[in-house]
DNA sequence: ACACAATCTTGACACCGTTAAGATTGTAAC
DNA sequence: GTTACAATCTTAACGGTGTCAAGATTGTGT
């Protein structure tokens, strides 16, 4: 591992992690794969050894991005001694949204392309999910069922939580948004709001 | 205006069009100034005339996909004999998600950037504000005054809606989204089910 | 007829993603 | 230890991008 000459050693992990920097630093339109060799001291075609594309490189981040949010997810709900409190669904909500407002720049990024499966339905393969959604699926439905919901309401009602929040970290992560409350303390009246 | 030498005529107008076909056609990342150019057949900094820079004729491109946009929405309400009835603000909504299902491509352009206002409270200046969000605020106050609701639970509630079908956009038109119901007849139960 | 401002072209620059060819290095087999 | 091989990295080049400077063309008003 001298001095680095030729074999870094491990270059694969630190171009994400240059990538995430440049990401929060400049935003998501500033990352290039070019400016993120730059940042590891190797040459501009050296991703290539690591990386079929920029969008493989960017796919990778996406899943490094979503790992942060996962355990802030699941963090967020492990205290609940009752897991079949409905609370836990606004907790989850709550950090869903307070992530993308802590880290702004990685809302645009993780959701800017095409590359997660999503399973809306309640049946179907949930074995590619994008792991947020399927968290909250996985959570929602024996809370909901317990409140004597049916299946059909119960889908329809996990797309909408899903949707209000998502929405709501859209809306509080656009550059040029005016609202003069705070939204850590508001998120849950505007959730409940329903 | 002849065989057009040097003079185009109208290449302003022509530039924005030809970028929403472009849009259209190949998505929004495909966008690029010496594309447009070369669909109205003119030279590489011809657009640099009437444009000062690619963001800026990309605002004028978001501004005319918008003006469509309110079209929509103005029209799905044009026909409600009773301005207060709260359905009206189910068919906003149902045509604000509809809208996007229809023009996949236009959601990641028209809210892909920064350039637009938003005044969330309901006091404060909305004389820039987001025209869609401005309806909806102007619509939705009368309605929500006339069912009693408080001011600062009508704030909430605004947010909330908006929230609720801009996210469900959000994820219509996500590429791999699953969903094996029909989003026309589906949105309403959706955004009911608050 | 002239002057001027608006419009458009040509040519260049830096940056980008990507590829081909080849150089360097670690590793495993002999 | 030497040799062969695969993995890793470099250099050089290609076409595409936004942008700017210089100058050519054209419409318009004096």
């Amino acid at each position: 591992m001298q001095n680095r000459q030729y074999h870094h050693g491990d270059l694969r992990n630190s171009l994400i992690e240059a990538g995430i920097e440049l990401i929060n630093r400049e935003g998501t339109s500033q990352l290039s794969l070019r400016k993120v060799a730059a940042l590891c001291g190797v040459s501009q075609a050296a991703p290539y050894s690591h990386f079929q594309s920029k969008e493989d490189l960017q796919d990778a981040i996406r899943d490094y991005v979503i790992v942060q949010f996962m355990e802030v997810l699941e963090n967020s709900i492990k205290d609940c001694t009752d897991q079949n409190n409905p609370r836990l669904l606004i907790q989850m909500g709550k950090n869903y949204v307070m992530f993308f407002i802590k880290n702004p720049q990685y809302f645009p990024f993780v959701f800017s392309q095409q590359c997660m499966e999503v399973n809306l339905s309640l049946d179907g393969d949930d074995t590619r999910n994008f792991p947020p959604f399927q968290l909250l699926k996985t959570k929602a439905v024996p809370i909901l069922s317990k409140l004597g919901m049916s299946k059909e309401k119960m889908e329809d009602a996990i797309i909408s939580m899903w949707a209000t929040v998502h929405g709501l970290a859209s809306i509080a992560t656009m550059k040029n948004v005016h609202y003069n409350k705070d939204w850590e303390t508001k998120i849950e009246d505007i959730i409940w709001n329903k």
